[in-house]
DNA sequence: CGCCTTTTTGACAACGATTGCAGTCAATTT
DNA sequence: AAATTGACTGCAATCGTTGTCAAAAAGGCG
């Protein structure tokens, strides 16, 4: 690997002249510069980073950790910070926590003896006390996206859960379903409580009394979004929702699965609306209404922020970004049918 | 940030003793290293990765390059990558080249800098010279993913693509199909002209004469599969297909758009098989006959391969290995209709 | 008790890049 | 012609960690 020596030796300065013209052009003679310049190129020099953090005291890195990076929300989210990131000049190191707090502070360790400048992460269930437990983590700004960890002054990037999912069950309601069931997340996590709180909100303001035993948990994963869809759906008839609102599209992925193991017809058996728009909400049929968040704008929002933290060394009090949901209405949402 | 010296002062030995206790606990006397890891322990020191990767010249990290990151089979391929690299204490950095040779050159660039000690990737069409230009690569393993770039040496992991694609294109014939029409990805990728290839050799074996009118290029898109298939498909009627095969899953996707914006019905009017098999391939209606491709073996092979490249020091000559592919009957293939 | 091994420890020099400081040299001013 | 300025360059220290080497301490043996 060539370094800042060879260079030296094959434009005839010294070290710290080679160092100046590339990095601080203007402190070195034209001439010397463009000999410089041309010695580096000539023999591909590529300066280290590692060495340059060390001195520098600066890595130009940042962590970001999310629960499930095969759900394309997570996967775009990812691509957001990523696109943000590489504009500035940053480069990101990628882990998965698959929603386990263990895996959470195994990378957080890994992750922070690599000096990131900044984290933003996607909290699991102990994300609190992990990052108390950072005790490193000095001034690191730390981002949360898509849900909170409750940690004091922290900074977020969400959307309008309660909103998003009030304005589903609404549009179930306006269709005329009375009782309607719910798929929701894991309750310590953050998404997961408003957008059950929304649902709630929704049929409370259309004078419907809740039903506790129409509310299932899917742990956020597809497993259970089945489990839960069954149990749901095996109601008594006069007892069983007309209609599904799931937290999220892994979820609903299972719902699906489980609405047609039971020979039920979408929307005619039962509607359903999800959080998330993904590739198979669109084309499965009927194509699926949803909640669509913007996941790469919260991601790319989120690192922009961070960044923006970073440049402005005093550490700014926590803010929490809401972004907007929209509500796609497709064609798995219905009439209840009559008697249903 | 805790170092390396203040827990040498806390322990009142020195920074060396510290690093051996650490390190290589057998070198130091039993109470001396229960009193620097208490020391370490209570003061949270975390090594620095940066100043022991420029000591130890080695950075422990792998670069992975994928081609799109939100397509599920270049996320399971990384999955794949990320967990067999963390079993072996290795971190990875994940870009992402969308396909496009300049964003792989700069990547390929910028991770050179943090010294990876190997490369894991997915080629794009330019990469063959960008890995060429890589003066500094010296011995860094590489190894290719999913496809090849003809660089002479180095390592990959693929799939059977030829046989993937008879298999598929097989399946067709046997259904009763004459008129077989291909959408195929950017000609200069492998798997796209492996593809092709098993296409050409299931008509040939079968006595059908190919018709160079039917294989369009989808450019690994959904767009490009969109275009593709609406061309195919618009061909008159005798000439057109009664059947698909379809290259990759993005593709598909498209392809699945423009037969139903055209009101063809699957698999009545039009058979439709491609590869990768995904959540939505599975929840489309009808669930759509694929060839499963081992995305996350094929990342946690190429892997440990890189792995093992590792720990022996002589560069290994370039091996090449290929996965099974599997091809899953579903419901969007059928015998074609009478005179279709 | 002294000599020789073995164990344990610390001082020091790297790894590669950056930067404060000081020195050189030519250009400008007096 | 001497003095002053300014532009440019090199020296040396530094970032945090590790490995080499030698010194010091401890243990073993006659």
């Amino acid at each position: 690997m060539i370094k800042i020596a060879d260079v030296a030796r094959a434009a005839q300065v010294s070290p710290s002249t080679v160092s100046r013209a590339l990095t601080k052009p203007d402190l070195v003679a034209p001439e010397t510069r463009e000999r410089v310049l041309q010695a580096a190129r000539q023999l591909g020099y590529q300066p280290n980073k590692l060495a340059r953090g060390l001195r520098k005291q600066q890595s130009r890195l940042l962590g970001l950790i999310v629960s499930d990076i095969l759900a394309p929300f997570h996967a775009t989210l990812a691509k957001g910070v990523q696109d943000a990131a590489e504009k500035h000049g940053y480069m990101v190191f990628l882990f998965n926590s698959d929603e386990q707090p263990e895996k959470e502070a195994r990378y957080l360790q890994e992750l922070q003896s690599h000096w990131p400048e900044g984290l933003l992460i996607v909290p699991t269930a102990k994300t609190r006390q992990h990052l108390r437990n950072l005790r490193g983590a000095r001034g690191m700004p730390v981002i949360e996206l898509d849900r909170t960890s409750g940690t004091p002054g922290v900074h977020a990037v969400l959307v309008e859960n309660v909103l998003g999912a009030r304005e589903a069950v609404e549009h179930l309601i306006a269709l005329g379903h009375r009782r309607i069931g719910m798929i929701t997340g894991e309750p310590v996590i953050t998404t997961a409580q408003e957008r059950l709180e929304g649902y709630r909100q929704a049929l409370k303001g259309a004078g419907i009394t809740p039903d506790e035993r129409l509310v299932a948990n899917g742990y956020h994963k597809e497993e259970g979004g089945y489990a839960a869809a069954l149990q749901l759906l095996r109601l008594p008839p006069q007892e069983r929702p007309t209609a599904l609102f799931v937290g999220n599209s892994e979820m609903a992925a299972g719902a699906v699965q489980a609405i047609r193991d039971l020979g039920l017809r979408i929307p005619e058996d039962i509607s359903l609306v999800s959080f998330d728009d993904t590739r198979w909400a669109q084309l499965m049929e009927p194509a699926l209404t949803v909640v669509a968040q913007p996941a790469y704008e919260i991601g790319y929002l989120a690192c922009e922020t961070l960044v923006s933290l970073l440049r402005q060394k005093a550490p700014a009090e926590g803010r929490i970004l809401r972004l907007k949901t929209r509500l796609l209405i497709r064609q798995s949402t219905a009439r209840p049918r009559l008697g249903g």
